[in-house]
DNA sequence: TGTTCATACCTATAACCAATAGGTATGAAA
DNA sequence: TTTCATACCTATTGGTTATAGGTATGAACA
């Protein structure tokens, strides 16, 4: 059976994306999965499988609350930004900007700064 | 003992990163990492312990061809990119974009453009 | 002489987390 | 009554970075 897991430049990135969307506004995990996907036009598509454990994660790591609902009878679960969790996002966000800033520069270095041997 | 891994946003660079700097030129793997750390002025520290497995891993599987020589009495194991290499690194050049435009995308929003429930 | 330091290579292990692949249950629509 | 979207869930795994060691040489310095 073969697993595709790893995805390269994926590692923090759901989570980075649930903490933006929720700093916004409270969301359930459904209807998170489905604005990653319209959202960022088509270039995330994170199942389920991805973002209900992550929610339960950050959940657990007080970066997020929870709170029930009955919307139509049915039952969703909206979580919300706690103040760890924004500054949880304000970390993520910085590092992702490290790592981008790093990786494009030398990505786009075209002449050879360091020579030495 | 506290192990500090799978640093967020990292999946994927010190390859990519790797592959950037041999389609430039051949180098062999202390070079490698000694320039990784100053042309990303520091972002990036990858030990050697990344690099030279990273290093075997991508020879074995064909992106990289090695030329040992003897500079000043010492060993060098130099390394430069295959045809395929060169694809690879196309392939993740590529998936970096996709991911740092699908991101930046996001985090950039600030309204709500899919809003049902 | 010997001691330190940069050079130059190497491996074993672990922790983490995205991805896959399932699963249950409801309401609405066909 | 059957299908589909909604809405939630968990178990497993695979791959990769990071850590923490290790060996050996040449040069520099006291």
């Amino acid at each position: 059976m073969v697993k595709k897991t790893n995805a390269v430049f994926m590692t923090g990135v759901p989570e980075l994306l649930v903490l933006r969307l929720l700093s916004r506004q409270e969301m359930y995990g459904y209807e998170i999965v489905k604005n990653i996907k319209l959202m960022s036009d088509e270039a995330f598509n994170l199942a389920e499988g991805v973002i209900y454990p992550l929610l339960h994660s950050l959940e657990s790591r007080s970066y997020l609350k929870a709170k029930e609902k009955v919307v139509g009878g049915r039952n969703r679960v909206y979580y919300s930004l706690t103040k760890q969790g924004q500054k949880r996002l304000n970390h993520l966000g910085a590092e992702w900007q490290r790592v981008k800033t790093g990786l494009d520069t030398i990505l786009l270095t075209n002449f050879v700064e360091v020579n030495h041997g």
